[in-house]
DNA sequence: CTGTTAGCGCCTTCAA
DNA sequence: TTGAAGGCGCTAACAG
């Protein structure tokens, strides 16, 4: 491959001139950068991308860590559509990509900053880190920038983009309410999660800011499992007829419900609306394909890669972005007819 | 960060020696090389990459080059779970990885050589381009090795990896009629397609084998599509009750069967066994879950990885590697019974 | 506007 | 067994 000294020689001119040409410098005669060009062009030059990183001291890269690059993870294929969005970013951007796993047997010697120092990465994207793991409270420290997932923690160097799990919520409990269901119940998933307890008050507020009483025995407890919502689902809806209308939290709850309903024989939506959360590829294949509130990934790796890019350029940007989830309308779901 | 600089100022040693140390020459006495290790450890030592790879003229890196890493490749968790394979396996093997997308509008006006050129790639791995796509043409043409994931090219630099796609259809035949079936019918998907017209030719080689009479009557065509399929299969079923079975060329149509026979009233399978090919994600959750032909991704991906390897190393490689295609048994398979 | 000089961090002769 | 010198390809002062 064609060299700066290969296009040097060849054009007669000194190659820091040839150097300042191809860069687009404009302290350079119009004449000799096109003869420059035209060399160039004609060898195929191509910049040696690892040599200029080395002098200017950095690389053009950022890094994409994820904990699991693994099969578990290719159902899941939010970390897939997240790593589609940085990457498509970063190459709008004209920066480089690399991904990095904190799994892999050969990093448990290397530290986070060795990893970073290695590759002379400017800044990396984080998803999907345990909170305890200790990359990422390295990362934090670090002085290599980075932005988080759906990890919500600030830093100088740090930013993060997550979704609007509160206010996406409310909006699935508002739509209910605004199709005219006022008895609405409540799937809940683990009470210790994190996202239970958000979509839990989103349900407990939407309904207080519609007047509408809470009742305690319209929130269940799926424990996000098909079977255990099932379960729970059926006698509920035997004893509670008035019920229209079921806000889970999340779609594999959502799918035991829709299960549930017809060991009942109640059509859904006529007799029972359901909304879930987490738009699962499977959701849109069920009978009737599931109302649920979807988040972004593809967006979030996006705004991600945008932001660990502005960061690294030391550009004015908030360390703090939010992409909104979506409520996806399908047929799960229609007006309170009683 | 610290470098081969520091560690010799710190150990007292020269940078050659350091160097030497560190990267366990032999030539170097025991005492200095404790020496250097403990500082280097101590300082946190860890060599540059980049610089490494500018003198060694080799990068240590393989790309992985796709077509579009895009919103739409997600559903098609193929290319992913191959990624995942060539990402574990690079790592087994001290290797870096970065990721290409020939769609990128910034890589339109550079060449695939540049590409890899400019980040020195000891090779690449390219799955999912078009058989004319130019970057795959140059890639054989190219002096950089390279290995293709189901794409069956051979050459001096250039392995490929792909499955066993004519003897996994058998099987699936061949299963089929060690249950007993006899009245076996195709349902075909675009007969210019390639691998249709494999699975065809499976079929007819194992009626034939089992003397079986070929009957033209008994092949549909669904053209890949589940509705097609769906209203090809219902006048058929209707038609030709002896048939006990349905080989599909893909998991697609064979829901589309699926969906006629709950429409005529048929069980699956006791009334109709049906296998399907591609192991989509979805087959697993429709119900009964799709008996049917998987490929193995992630294998493919780590074969691949090794193989490129293998060449970038000189070392003695077969050039052509086989992943068996699995046949996965779930339950719309049953023995016939009439 | 152009060229000279120096150096990024590392590895590889070649001497000692 | 160790060190000095040179260079990978590139950019960044600093002169001219």
């Amino acid at each position: 491959m064609a060299t700066l000294k290969d296009v040097s020689k060849a054009s007669g001119f000194s190659i820091t001139t040839v150097s300042r040409a191809l860069n687009g410098y404009n302290d350079v005669n119009k004449e000799t950068r096109d003869k420059i060009l035209n060399v160039a062009k004609e060898l195929g030059y191509s910049p040696n991308i690892l040599a200029r990183s080395l002098v200017k001291k950095q690389s053009n890269t950022i890094g994409f860590l994820v904990t699991d690059l693994k099969r578990e993870s290719i159902k899941d294929n939010f970390m897939f559509e997240t790593l589609c969005g940085v990457s498509d970013e970063l190459s709008d951007l004209n920066y480089e990509f690399v991904l990095l796993s904190t799994s892999t047997s050969k990093q448990k010697n290397k530290t986070y900053s060795q990893m970073c120092a290695e590759r002379q990465l400017d800044g990396v994207v984080i998803q999907g880190l345990k909170r305890d793991d200790p990359y990422l409270l390295e990362a934090i420290e670090s002085t290599v920038p980075c932005v988080l997932v759906d990890i919500p923690v600030e830093g100088v160097n740090t930013g993060y983009v997550t979704s609007n799990q509160l206010e996406s919520a409310k909006q699935a409990v508002r739509y209910l309410i605004r199709l005219g269901h006022q008895h609405i119940a409540f799937m809940n998933g683990s009470p210790n999660a994190y996202v239970s307890t958000v979509r839990y008050d989103a349900y407990r507020q939407v309904l207080h800011e519609h007047e509408i009483d809470f009742r305690d025995e319209y929130v269940l407890n799926g424990d996000f499992e098909e079977l255990a919502s099932k379960n729970v689902a059926l006698p509920f809806l035997l004893n509670h007829p008035e019920v229209t209308a079921i806000f889970c939290a999340s779609d594999v709850m959502a799918l035991g419900v829709l299960q549930a309903t017809r060991e009942l024989g109640l059509n859904v939506p006529d007799d029972l609306s359901i909304i879930g959360f987490d738009n699962i590829l499977l959701s849109q294949y069920v009978s009737p394909p599931l109302t649920t509130v979807g988040q972004q990934p593809y967006e979030m790796g996006r705004k991600a890669a945008s932001m660990i890019v502005n960061i690294v350029e030391e550009q004015d940007t908030p360390h703090e972005v939010f992409v909104n989830n979506q409520l996806i309308l399908r047929e799960s779901v229609t007006k309170n007819r009683r």
